[in-house]
DNA sequence: CCCGGCTATTCCTAACTGGAACAGTATGCT
DNA sequence: AGCATACTGTTCCAGTTAGGAATAGCCGGG
């Protein structure tokens, strides 16, 4: 029945739910803007090829409708999610088949080599990596602190602290290990 | 000069160094379950046609060795690390951009849409990603354990312990999360 | 008016996945 | 010994996901 799409369909539709859900939709380009923007920390920040295809996909199965505008000489789709979008949207949160997450970290990949690096070498990434992370978290604190204590947003605020949680823990292990060495 | 490999490929190459490093290799399928055992937990398992792809790709570059054993009826190969390997993932150690790393993470996904679900719901979802986290916790323990306080593991034990941590963040912020329902 | 940066989309290629197909090997049972 | 079964080992193919570059209109300031 329900045709099965790749779970980055559903962040994308889920961000049209959260982003362009009152107004008259959100264009691809304006789409990767919100996936870099909040996505990026809990999922990845698919190629503006990746999202088009995927639009693609969701249009065909009528889960977004794509509003062409054509006022200047360029035509821009803007889509939207549909009810049948919703709909989708909602069967797929109820699957009971909740995959692990999966974590892709080339510091530790690297760290497993530790002895081809030499401790110094260690320090340094470690301390590189350290900094990355003191960026990044900066960022997601900015999202936090848009999204307040409202109602409305308490669930993407969890997400936050989620992450801010992940984060905070990456540079406690960054510690413990740089003690170690 | 140096070619430029896909991350994996040099993780496949470092697995030749651990755990290859003294016989004469590993036949793709073993390198699949040391994978499986080891590598999962902080980059991917990749798909076995993956490994034997990425296994003539380094063959090519002359980084991995193919032995064929043409004992039996069937010929295998056996792929060990070459001097010219090694020197490949000294340089990618000392050179390369550290990437950031990527978190994929179905359940904050789903929480992110907490309101399409309902409280119940989103209990439900934490407590089974709980279980499936302690689950995952022990096979990671079984790994440290083997490792133990040995002097030439240190670092795959310093990975292992990075993991170990992951995972107890996670445990805790599913307990914050929790609560605050 | 033209230059640079932003908006918007498309195309091409590479990385990666999963499944099926095929075949030899080791084991344990009857 | 014969046989079933699980494990080992490799290849092929079809599809999805990802990244980069190319293209082009739009929009403000000097």
């Amino acid at each position: 029945m329900a045709p099965s799409l790749s779970t980055t369909s559903y962040a994308l539709l889920s961000l049209l739910v959260i982003d362009g859900g009152t107004d008259e939709g959100l264009t691809g380009y304006e789409l990767k803007q919100r996936a870099d923007r909040t996505l990026r920390f809990y999922w990845v920040s698919p190629a503006m090829s990746h999202i088009y295809t995927e639009l693609d996909r969701l249009s065909s199965h009528a889960f977004v409708r794509a509003d062409e505008d054509t006022t200047g000489k360029r035509t821009t789709k803007h889509f939207a999610i549909t009810p049948a979008g919703r709909e989708a949207l909602q069967s797929w949160l109820h699957t009971s088949e909740h995959e692990f997450p999966v974590l892709k970290h080339p510091i530790a990949l690297r760290l497993m080599l530790g002895s081809m690096m030499g401790a110094d070498e260690v320090r340094a990434m470690l301390d590189s990596y350290e900094e990355a992370l003191v960026a990044r978290r900066r960022e997601l604190e900015a999202v936090r602190e848009m999204l307040g204590d409202r109602d409305a947003v308490a669930y993407p605020a969890r997400v936050a602290d989620w992450g801010l949680a992940f984060f905070d823990s990456e540079a406690s292990t960054i510690d413990r290990i740089r003690d170690s060495l």
